[in-house]
DNA sequence: GTAGACCCTCTAGTTGCTACAGGGTCAAGA
DNA sequence: TCTTGACCCTGTAGCAACTAGAGGGTCTAC
Protein backbone atom coordinates (compact mmCIF):
# COMPACT_ATOMS: atom_id res chain seq x y z
CA UNK A 1 0.00 0.00 0.00
CA UNK A 2 1.37 3.86 -0.34
CA UNK A 3 1.76 6.48 1.97
CA UNK A 4 -1.44 7.82 1.60
CA UNK A 5 -3.64 4.79 2.16
CA UNK A 6 -1.58 4.19 5.05
CA UNK A 7 -2.25 7.36 6.04
CA UNK A 8 -6.45 6.78 5.55
CA UNK A 9 -6.49 3.55 7.15
CA UNK A 10 -4.10 4.70 10.66
CA UNK A 11 -5.60 8.25 11.13
CA UNK A 12 -2.08 10.35 10.43
CA UNK A 13 -1.36 12.36 8.02
CA UNK A 14 1.24 11.47 5.34
CA UNK A 15 3.69 13.91 6.59
CA UNK A 16 3.70 12.51 10.36
CA UNK A 17 4.28 8.87 8.98
CA UNK A 18 7.41 10.18 6.77
CA UNK A 19 8.43 12.02 9.99
CA UNK A 20 7.97 9.20 12.07
CA UNK A 21 9.90 7.15 9.56
CA UNK A 22 13.05 10.18 9.79
CA UNK A 23 12.93 9.87 13.42
CA UNK A 24 13.21 5.66 13.47
CA UNK A 25 10.26 5.74 15.07
CA UNK A 26 8.66 3.45 11.85
CA UNK A 27 11.48 1.63 10.03
CA UNK A 28 12.26 2.83 6.01
CA UNK A 29 10.02 0.72 3.55
CA UNK A 30 11.06 -0.85 0.29
CA UNK A 31 10.36 1.39 -2.33
CA UNK A 32 9.15 1.05 -5.84
CA UNK A 33 10.93 1.73 -8.98
CA UNK A 34 9.24 5.31 -8.84
CA UNK A 35 11.18 5.67 -5.52
CA UNK A 36 7.47 5.52 -3.83
CA UNK A 37 7.06 4.39 -0.44
CA UNK A 38 5.23 0.77 -0.33
CA UNK A 39 3.85 -0.57 2.80
CA UNK A 40 2.97 -4.04 4.07
CA UNK A 41 0.49 -4.93 6.37
CA UNK A 42 3.27 -5.32 9.37
CA UNK A 43 3.97 -1.50 8.94
CA UNK A 44 0.47 -0.49 9.53
CA UNK A 45 1.09 -2.45 12.85
CA UNK A 46 4.06 -1.05 13.84
CA UNK A 47 2.50 2.58 13.09
CA UNK A 48 -0.83 1.90 15.12
CA UNK A 49 1.38 0.95 18.02
CA UNK A 50 3.37 4.65 17.79
CA UNK A 51 -0.17 6.39 17.15
CA UNK A 52 -1.75 4.59 19.96
CA UNK A 53 0.90 5.58 22.23
CA UNK A 54 1.19 8.94 20.98
CA UNK A 55 -2.21 9.25 21.96
CA UNK A 56 -2.21 8.15 25.44
CA UNK A 57 0.34 10.57 25.62
CA UNK A 58 3.75 8.64 25.76
CA UNK A 59 6.60 10.75 24.81
CA UNK A 60 8.68 9.69 21.52
CA UNK A 61 11.00 7.76 23.74
CA UNK A 62 9.21 5.73 25.28
CA UNK A 63 7.28 5.28 22.23
CA UNK A 64 10.89 3.91 21.03
CA UNK A 65 11.58 1.88 24.28
CA UNK A 66 7.85 0.08 23.76
CA UNK A 67 8.68 -0.69 20.32
CA UNK A 68 12.19 -1.92 21.41
CA UNK A 69 10.03 -4.53 23.73
CA UNK A 70 7.60 -5.21 20.99
CA UNK A 71 10.54 -6.09 18.65
CA UNK A 72 11.69 -8.25 21.70
CA UNK A 73 10.07 -12.10 20.67
CA UNK A 74 10.35 -12.62 24.65
CA UNK A 75 8.20 -9.38 25.21
CA UNK A 76 8.47 -8.79 28.42
CA UNK A 77 5.01 -7.76 30.03
CA UNK A 78 6.72 -6.70 33.21
CA UNK A 79 8.83 -3.58 31.58
CA UNK A 80 5.80 -2.68 29.29
CA UNK A 81 3.54 -2.47 32.80
CA UNK A 82 6.39 -0.94 34.55
CA UNK A 83 6.68 1.67 31.33
CA UNK A 84 2.86 2.07 31.64
CA UNK A 85 2.84 2.66 35.67
CA UNK A 86 5.19 5.87 35.35
CA UNK A 87 3.33 7.24 32.75
CA UNK A 88 0.28 6.92 34.88
CA UNK A 89 1.85 8.52 37.61
CA UNK A 90 2.65 11.64 34.97
CA UNK A 91 -0.64 11.97 34.43
CA UNK A 92 -1.98 11.97 37.56
CA UNK A 93 0.35 14.60 38.90
CA UNK A 94 -0.47 16.65 36.05
CA UNK A 95 -4.13 16.41 36.82
CA UNK A 96 -3.80 17.73 40.48
CA UNK A 97 -1.77 20.28 38.59
CA UNK A 98 -4.04 21.23 36.39
CA UNK A 99 -7.07 21.14 39.22
CA UNK A 100 -4.55 23.43 41.54
CA UNK A 101 -4.40 25.25 38.51
CA UNK A 102 -8.06 26.23 37.99
CA UNK A 103 -8.65 26.55 41.56
CA UNK A 104 -6.39 29.47 41.33
CA UNK A 105 -8.06 30.83 37.97
CA UNK A 106 -11.54 30.58 39.92
CA UNK A 107 -10.55 32.62 42.90
CA UNK A 108 -8.16 35.26 40.88
CA UNK A 109 -11.26 35.48 38.55
CA UNK A 110 -13.94 36.17 41.24
CA UNK A 111 -11.85 39.11 41.77
CA UNK A 112 -13.02 40.66 38.46
CA UNK A 113 -16.48 39.94 39.35
CA UNK A 114 -16.95 41.58 42.58
CA UNK A 115 -15.00 44.42 42.19
CA UNK A 116 -16.61 48.01 41.90
CA UNK A 117 -13.27 49.55 41.71
CA UNK A 118 -11.72 51.12 38.76
CA UNK A 119 -8.72 49.46 38.68
CA UNK A 120 -9.13 45.43 37.45
CA UNK A 121 -8.34 44.13 41.08
CA UNK A 122 -7.29 40.36 38.85
CA UNK A 123 -4.80 42.57 37.27
CA UNK A 124 -3.62 44.56 40.41
CA UNK A 125 -2.82 41.22 42.03
CA UNK A 126 -0.37 40.03 38.87
CA UNK A 127 1.21 42.95 39.00
CA UNK A 128 1.58 42.96 42.83
CA UNK B 1 18.44 47.94 39.52
CA UNK B 2 19.93 45.35 36.96
CA UNK B 3 18.51 42.21 34.61
CA UNK B 4 20.49 39.90 37.15
CA UNK B 5 18.56 41.64 40.31
CA UNK B 6 15.33 41.52 38.61
CA UNK B 7 15.52 37.96 37.76
CA UNK B 8 16.33 37.78 41.25
CA UNK B 9 13.03 39.23 42.55
CA UNK B 10 10.92 37.77 39.80
CA UNK B 11 11.77 34.15 40.04
CA UNK B 12 12.82 34.27 36.61
CA UNK B 13 15.90 33.38 34.64
CA UNK B 14 18.11 36.51 33.24
CA UNK B 15 17.72 34.87 29.56
CA UNK B 16 13.62 34.77 29.94
CA UNK B 17 13.61 38.09 31.08
CA UNK B 18 15.68 39.05 27.39
CA UNK B 19 13.44 36.56 26.07
CA UNK B 20 10.17 38.59 26.64
CA UNK B 21 11.82 41.99 25.45
CA UNK B 22 12.64 39.83 22.43
CA UNK B 23 9.10 39.16 22.19
CA UNK B 24 7.01 41.98 23.35
CA UNK B 25 6.30 41.10 26.69
CA UNK B 26 8.61 43.39 28.36
CA UNK B 27 9.14 46.88 27.20
CA UNK B 28 13.23 47.59 26.88
CA UNK B 29 14.20 49.58 29.52
CA UNK B 30 16.80 51.99 29.14
CA UNK B 31 20.43 51.27 28.50
CA UNK B 32 23.61 52.75 30.92
CA UNK B 33 26.49 53.60 29.38
CA UNK B 34 27.76 50.47 29.10
CA UNK B 35 25.00 49.09 27.27
CA UNK B 36 23.40 47.19 30.13
CA UNK B 37 19.93 47.51 31.05
CA UNK B 38 18.46 49.04 33.92
CA UNK B 39 15.19 48.61 35.25
CA UNK B 40 12.60 50.56 36.99
CA UNK B 41 10.25 49.35 39.42
CA UNK B 42 7.73 49.70 36.82
CA UNK B 43 9.18 46.77 34.68
CA UNK B 44 9.30 44.26 37.71
CA UNK B 45 5.25 44.67 38.14
CA UNK B 46 5.05 44.22 34.54
CA UNK B 47 7.58 41.30 34.67
CA UNK B 48 5.37 39.97 37.31
CA UNK B 49 2.22 39.96 35.39
CA UNK B 50 3.68 38.14 32.90
CA UNK B 51 5.26 35.85 35.09
CA UNK B 52 2.21 35.34 37.11
CA UNK B 53 0.30 34.56 34.24
CA UNK B 54 2.37 32.18 32.66
CA UNK B 55 2.46 30.16 36.07
CA UNK B 56 -1.69 30.44 34.69
CA UNK B 57 -0.97 28.67 31.89
CA UNK B 58 -1.72 31.58 29.94
CA UNK B 59 -0.75 31.22 26.24
CA UNK B 60 1.61 34.45 25.25
CA UNK B 61 -0.87 35.84 22.80
CA UNK B 62 -3.10 36.21 25.66
CA UNK B 63 -0.40 37.51 27.82
CA UNK B 64 -0.08 40.35 25.65
CA UNK B 65 -3.67 40.68 25.35
CA UNK B 66 -3.56 41.15 28.98
CA UNK B 67 -1.26 43.66 29.04
CA UNK B 68 -3.04 45.61 26.50
CA UNK B 69 -5.88 45.43 28.75
CA UNK B 70 -3.57 46.47 31.70
CA UNK B 71 -1.83 49.06 29.82
CA UNK B 72 -5.31 50.81 29.45
CA UNK B 73 -5.80 52.72 32.08
CA UNK B 74 -9.85 52.01 31.76
CA UNK B 75 -8.76 48.60 32.55
CA UNK B 76 -11.43 46.47 31.61
CA UNK B 77 -12.38 44.36 33.96
CA UNK B 78 -15.11 42.68 31.56
CA UNK B 79 -12.53 41.53 29.35
CA UNK B 80 -10.06 40.50 31.97
CA UNK B 81 -13.05 38.13 33.16
CA UNK B 82 -13.74 37.07 29.87
CA UNK B 83 -10.39 36.17 29.32
CA UNK B 84 -9.99 34.22 32.82
CA UNK B 85 -12.88 32.27 32.00
CA UNK B 86 -12.17 30.92 28.26
CA UNK B 87 -8.97 29.82 30.00
CA UNK B 88 -10.47 28.57 32.80
CA UNK B 89 -12.79 25.95 30.36
CA UNK B 90 -9.53 25.48 28.79
CA UNK B 91 -8.03 24.10 31.53
CA UNK B 92 -11.12 22.23 32.70
CA UNK B 93 -11.78 20.29 28.81
CA UNK B 94 -7.86 19.49 29.31
CA UNK B 95 -8.54 18.00 33.04
CA UNK B 96 -11.36 15.54 31.46
CA UNK B 97 -9.33 14.68 28.78
CA UNK B 98 -6.63 13.60 31.28
CA UNK B 99 -8.81 11.71 33.43
CA UNK B 100 -9.98 10.00 30.58
CA UNK B 101 -6.73 9.18 29.49
CA UNK B 102 -5.40 7.94 32.77
CA UNK B 103 -8.99 5.76 32.58
CA UNK B 104 -7.65 4.15 29.06
CA UNK B 105 -3.90 3.77 30.40
CA UNK B 106 -4.93 2.01 33.75
CA UNK B 107 -6.64 -0.28 31.76
CA UNK B 108 -4.60 -1.27 29.22
CA UNK B 109 -2.20 -1.63 32.17
CA UNK B 110 -4.50 -4.45 33.39
CA UNK B 111 -4.09 -6.39 30.40
CA UNK B 112 -0.51 -6.89 31.31
CA UNK B 113 -1.25 -7.46 35.18
CA UNK B 114 -3.40 -10.87 34.35
CA UNK B 115 -1.77 -11.57 31.11
CA UNK B 116 -0.22 -15.33 31.04
CA UNK B 117 0.29 -15.66 27.51
CA UNK B 118 3.84 -15.17 26.42
CA UNK B 119 3.29 -12.09 24.11
CA UNK B 120 2.50 -8.80 25.85
CA UNK B 121 -1.07 -8.18 26.05
CA UNK B 122 -0.63 -4.29 26.06
CA UNK B 123 1.12 -4.25 23.30
CA UNK B 124 -1.04 -6.49 21.12
CA UNK B 125 -3.70 -3.98 21.92
CA UNK B 126 -1.81 -1.55 20.75
CA UNK B 127 -0.70 -3.09 16.98
CA UNK B 128 -4.06 -4.47 16.72
C1' DG C 1 -1.17 16.73 -24.07
C1' DT C 2 -2.75 18.35 -20.09
C1' DA C 3 -5.22 18.33 -15.69
C1' DG C 4 -5.31 16.54 -11.23
C1' DA C 5 -4.04 13.45 -7.80
C1' DC C 6 -0.52 11.54 -6.09
C1' DC C 7 4.61 11.09 -4.63
C1' DC C 8 9.46 12.86 -3.43
C1' DT C 9 13.12 15.81 -0.54
C1' DC C 10 14.37 19.64 2.08
C1' DT C 11 13.60 23.54 4.85
C1' DA C 12 11.31 26.52 7.98
C1' DG C 13 7.73 27.43 11.25
C1' DT C 14 5.17 26.51 15.68
C1' DT C 15 5.58 27.45 21.57
C1' DG C 16 8.23 29.03 25.27
C1' DC C 17 11.91 29.03 26.56
C1' DT C 18 17.15 27.28 27.50
C1' DA C 19 21.94 26.91 26.42
C1' DC C 20 25.74 28.00 24.32
C1' DA C 21 29.61 30.81 21.69
C1' DG C 22 32.19 34.58 21.60
C1' DG C 23 32.69 38.61 23.03
C1' DG C 24 32.76 43.32 26.49
C1' DT C 25 32.76 45.62 31.49
C1' DC C 26 33.94 46.40 36.02
C1' DA C 27 35.38 46.06 40.88
C1' DA C 28 38.44 43.76 44.15
C1' DG C 29 42.66 41.68 45.44
C1' DA C 30 47.93 40.31 44.66
C1' DT D 1 49.38 47.03 37.05
C1' DC D 2 47.55 42.83 36.18
C1' DT D 3 44.37 39.37 36.70
C1' DT D 4 40.43 36.94 38.36
C1' DG D 5 35.62 36.39 38.58
C1' DA D 6 31.14 38.03 38.35
C1' DC D 7 28.52 40.25 35.64
C1' DC D 8 26.67 42.01 30.98
C1' DC D 9 25.93 41.95 25.71
C1' DT D 10 24.27 39.85 20.92
C1' DG D 11 23.19 36.16 18.09
C1' DT D 12 22.32 31.50 17.06
C1' DA D 13 20.91 26.75 17.81
C1' DG D 14 18.41 23.39 20.33
C1' DC D 15 14.23 21.02 22.52
C1' DA D 16 9.14 18.10 21.23
C1' DA D 17 6.33 16.63 17.91
C1' DC D 18 4.82 17.72 14.43
C1' DT D 19 2.87 20.93 10.30
C1' DA D 20 3.20 23.54 6.15
C1' DG D 21 5.33 24.98 2.23
C1' DA D 22 8.54 25.22 -1.88
C1' DG D 23 9.88 23.10 -5.79
C1' DG D 24 10.08 19.39 -8.02
C1' DG D 25 8.72 14.23 -10.29
C1' DT D 26 5.01 10.47 -11.71
C1' DC D 27 1.01 8.42 -13.26
C1' DT D 28 -3.66 7.92 -14.96
C1' DA D 29 -7.69 9.53 -17.40
C1' DC D 30 -9.84 12.27 -20.63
Amino acid sequence: MRISELSRTCGCSVETIRYYESVGLLSAPRRAANGYRVYSDEHRKWLQLVRRSRDLGLPQDEVRLLIKIARDESAACEDVYRLLSSHVQRVSTRIRELKQLEKSLIRLQSRCADGRSKKCPAIDELMK
